[in-house]
RNA sequence: GGCGGGGUAGCUCAGCUGGUUAGAGCACAGGAUUCAUAACCCUGAGGCCGCGGGUUCAAGUCCCGCUCCCGCCA
């Protein structure tokens, strides 16, 4: 329960961010906010991933040196993370200084172990598609010649290459499946990952020697293993999975602080690269395994694939500018399960905004302080004797932590923000019920009790919205005056000290009204 | 083609080992109210539970076939 160290994947700079990105950093950053905010030892760590034959290409191509290619991309992403209050701990890029040393020294361990071997890689490569194909699955063009599935030229390839004996923890990793059934989240991807296993594990190649932007492979061990073997870099997927051990400063002493990862969260298309080869070299290498790996699914917008072709891409900072970075948060956490697709359009955030944030929450916070504001002098009223429907709303309240520990724990930020909000309903209801603006008439000592009690609602749910919409829900604490101190959700049961002092309320979270351009 | 998951109100989904009139939120309609961001609260309308068979006293919930969608692999 003390630590919880997590990460998302590092995105490949060879474009702009979307929304994909925005997403899966939206999503990973309310499980690392929440577990700081419960008091957990938080590390929390996103970047990019910087090497591989795209991107010297895509530089060759605007004319500029690779770092300085990757130094501007990567400023991109690193900015859409700051945009959306991204609280990691750490940005790291696969051209960092560090991760070089990190990258050599597990490969030298992989190899010292034995399961690093030199080979050769042949068959029909494509140079447009950057892989290799088997004979079956070419085709015959019309003069003759072969051409890969994508329509490509291919030319029989043969290159050397250092490659990694995966076949042979086809074992190990069923039995970690077997005995960790959530070692890959959700369950579905966990079943094709043993299928998947169970089928046979071919050994893996884990260099390339066709292009050089890629961390070098130590030429030789100590043994003199491949003294003759200059000029590899390893394969992309073997440097970038190899980021989240980086931070740990691994081999160097001390790296048990920030190793394992509690969760790697990433694109359900990658989770075969981080639910069996990541493992696999890590077991080759001897060191511990990540806890968890949880593949959440894509965002449809209105139900396609956003695709420059369609014309529907939507840059983040467009959604942002549009509903405002909490709301666009929110809505991503709540409307859509994180580990399957989810669809999205200006009008479903819109709508979701207005039920859930202005009419609910919103509404109730605004509605509550506005009362304190008039009738109490602006100062959190005197509590009293509580009526069984002050005891009722408590009770109402008090499992709402616990539910929101087990969401997070079943990296489900909707079911967390369901819990809350149950409690949004049954304290809008509590005053209704109650009425405090005609108790307000007859017994205005009891009308401040009630008042008191929606009050200390509000600051439970505030405390427990802060991952999701940290801006809002900072808000809504500064308006019932609670210390930064009081925020952690140890302060839960605390309670609203009667006489402080609050400021003039202002609403939080404003209607939204569509304008003609969306 | 092989394996796996799924087709339930207009939309997004919940329905565990079969059992009273199939649920929630949103959207929609009406009511009540006016502390509040035309919000909150109450009520209502809306469903051949993909199609066809079967088992059972009883099936959305089990079995068989069909169909459509999705994922993994080839």
């Amino acid at each position: 329960m003390s630590r919880y160290i997590v990460t998302t994947a590092i995105h490949y700079p060879n474009g702009r961010p979307h929304i994909g990105h925005a997403y899966e950093m939206i999503g990973t950053d309310w499980l690392a906010r929440f577990a700081r905010a419960d008091g957990r030892e938080t590390y929390f760590q996103t970047g990019t991933d910087e090497y591989g034959l795209k991107i010297a290409q895509s530089a060759a191509a605007a004319g500029v040196g690779r770092k300085a290619f990757v130094d501007e991309m990567s400023s991109y992403f690193r900015a859409m993370a700051d945009e959306l209050q991204i609280s990691f701990d750490r940005f790291i890029r696969t051209t960092d200084v560090d991760h070089l040393a990190t990258c050599q020294a597990l490969w030298t361990q992989m190899r010292d172990a034995g399961d690093v071997y030199l080979g050769r890689y042949e068959g029909w490569y494509s140079v447009r598609d950057e892989a290799y194909y088997d004979e079956d699955e070419l085709v015959v063009a019309d003069d003759g010649t072969n051409l890969a599935p994508s329509g490509t030229a291919v030319e029989w390839t043969v290159e050397e290459s250092w490659f990694f004996r995966l076949s042979r923890f086809q074992e190990p990793l069923l039995k970690l499946y077997a005995e960790q059934p959530d070692f890959v989240m959700p369950l579905s991807r966990l079943n094709e990952m043993r299928a998947f296993v169970a089928r046979g594990l071919r050994d893996l190649s884990i260099s390339r020697t066709s292009f050089d932007w890629g961390v070098p492979v130590p030429d030789s061990g100590p043994d003199d293993v491949a003294p003759g073997a200059p000029g590899h870099v390893m394969y992309v997927w073997m440097d970038a999975l190899t980021n989240y051990l980086t931070p740990s400063g691994w081999p160097e002493s001390g790296w048990q602080a920030k190793w394992p990862a509690d969760l790697h969260v990433l694109g359900k298309d990658v989770v075969r690269f981080h639910a069996v080869y990541w493992p696999a070299f890590l077991m080759s290498a001897g060191l511990p395994l990540p806890k968890r790996i949880f593949g959440h699914g894509f965002l449809l917008n209105r139900g396609e694939k956003m695709s420059k072709s369609l014309g529907n891409v939507v840059a983040p900072a467009d959604l942002v500018a549009t509903f405002g970075v909490d709301p666009l948060r929110y809505f991503m956490l709540r409307a859509i399960q994180f580990g399957q697709d989810g669809e999205w359009s200006h009008d479903a955030i819109g709508r979701r905004i207005n039920a859930d944030l202005a009419n609910d929450l919103g509404n109730l916070a605004q509605r509550t302080l506005a009362m304190i504001a008039k009738n109490c002098a602006g100062r959190v009223p005197a509590n009293g004797p509580a009526t069984a429907s002050d005891a009722a709303l408590m009770a109402e309240l008090a499992p709402m932590l616990d539910e929101c520990r087990a969401a997070h724990d079943a990296v489900r930020p909707d079911l967390a923000l369901d819990a809350i909000w149950a409690r949004v309903a049954a304290t809008n209801l509590y005053l209704n019920e109650n009425a405090p603006w005609a108790l307000r008439k007859t017994d205005p000592a009891r009308a401040d009790v009630v008042l008191w009690h929606a009050a200390e609602a509000v600051r439970r749910i505030a405390l427990l919205v802060q991952p999701a919409m940290p801006e809002s829900a900072g808000k809504l604490l500064d308006q019932l005056a609670v210390a930064a101190s009081a925020r952690g959700f140890a302060a839960i049961g605390d309670a609203l000290i009667s006489g402080t002092e609050l400021p003039a309320p202002v609403g939080v979270f404003p209607r939204w009204v569509a304008t003609e351009a969306e």
